[in-house]
DNA sequence: AAGCAAAGTGAACATCATTTCACATTTATT
DNA sequence: AATAAATGTGAAATGATGTTCACTTTGCTT
């Protein structure tokens, strides 16, 4: 249903390059101008080349929209995938996978208003991405039930949810409200408050 | 900043009307068709009113949408301080938040749509609207911390930022993924289940 | 019932963006 | 070198859409 096929592959290495640099802009152009404000005109310029030969490599704007929506989603969780595969507990692997998106989404600068848009732009993508996110982080969730890491009574769907917005949200204030000023360092520190939340909630003990 | 205003306050029984037949029509729409495809025609003619009428009460398409934004910060955040106001605790106020925050985008079915548009609608008020929640949850936070009812070791805006994502993807999932189909039951439980990741973390225990 | 402010209208205007296409150039292959 | 395949181009066709404005209707007030 939703795949990440293009009208055209490029064939040659000029053709690669051509493909790459219109990905490239329109990461750029949708970020800073929103999908609906940035033309096909301004991508093209952006890129170097040619109205035309956007639509020899994409259907439309909305197809490249989607091309890098599911750019992002394959991406994102092979990078967490691979980071956690090794991971010695459920919570270490919940560490690791913080920290891999937190890092995911510096590296990737546009992805985050790109993916977030796409409740904008297609509806269904956006249902997509986040519901097979979801769908996978409660199976994790499940084996540690089974496993003895995460205790019995609670929802994995609710705690999949809920893990995917704390992520989504503390990602939204570090790159998109503190933006550029964040380091490496406030990057640790918010895994670290995330973890905290996790083990031991947020409420003072009674003793 | 950002203010309620409007162009033109309607000054009769038949203008207020009139008013709020734009309101609800914008509402419903901009979620069903989403900002760059519902065009002034539909909505005027949702609201069954001429499209000259629209332009009596509102600039432009964008300061209907920024109004609707504004309403629904303005109605949230008013409905939450109302309802946790007697609150006996920190922890009963979270729940009451939380439930509120529910029943609120049940009761506005189009308000969550409406809301995360603003990222690519107007990026600005989109800052705002969650800057400025976060920073009232963290203030909240602060206090429960200086009575000892939350821990001292928690980073205030962390938190707030987490627990806001907590709200957002827990409500997207309820109201948007699952939709029609979410009965009261289902709202409750993901209040109790976001409660107990408050209360106790997910892990289980070692013994 | 006159007078006036408020409310209502939609054709026409001014833009503007996506996409096509006939043609040009470059690169790979024989 | 010749030929085919791949790549590149941008003016122009096409199709909307947001907004204005000159004008009409409604309803309140005296």
């Amino acid at each position: 249903m939703f795949s990440l096929d293009t009208l055209k592959k490029p064939k040659t290495r000029k053709g690669r390059d051509t493909f790459n640099r219109i990905i490239r802009a329109g990461e750029k152009e949708f970020h800073l101008l929103t999908y609906p404000v940035a033309s096909i005109t301004d991508i093209a310029k952006e890129a170097g080349i040619g109205i035309g030969t956007f639509y020899l490599y994409f259907d439309s704007k909305s197809s490249l929209f989607r091309y890098l929506v599911l750019s992002y989603h394959h991406e994102i969780r092979k990078e967490i995938s691979e980071a956690t595969k090794n991971a010695k507990s459920r919570e270490e692997a919940e560490r690791i996978g913080f920290r891999t998106y937190f890092k995911y989404i510096f590296k990737n600068p546009y992805a985050y208003t790109i993916i977030w848009q796409s409740l904008v732009v297609d509806k269904e993508l956006f249902t997509y991405y986040y519901t097979s996110f979801a769908d996978k982080y409660r199976i994790g969730i499940e084996d540690a039930i089974n496993k003895g890491e995460i205790r019995e009574d609670v929802s994995p769907i609710d705690v999949a949810y809920a893990l995917i917005g704390i992520t989504n949200f503390v990602g939204l204030k570090l790159s998109i409200f503190d933006g550029p000023k964040t380091t490496n360092k406030d990057i640790d520190k918010s895994v670290d408050e995330a973890m905290k939340l996790l083990k031991y909630g947020i409420f003072a003990k009674k003793d």
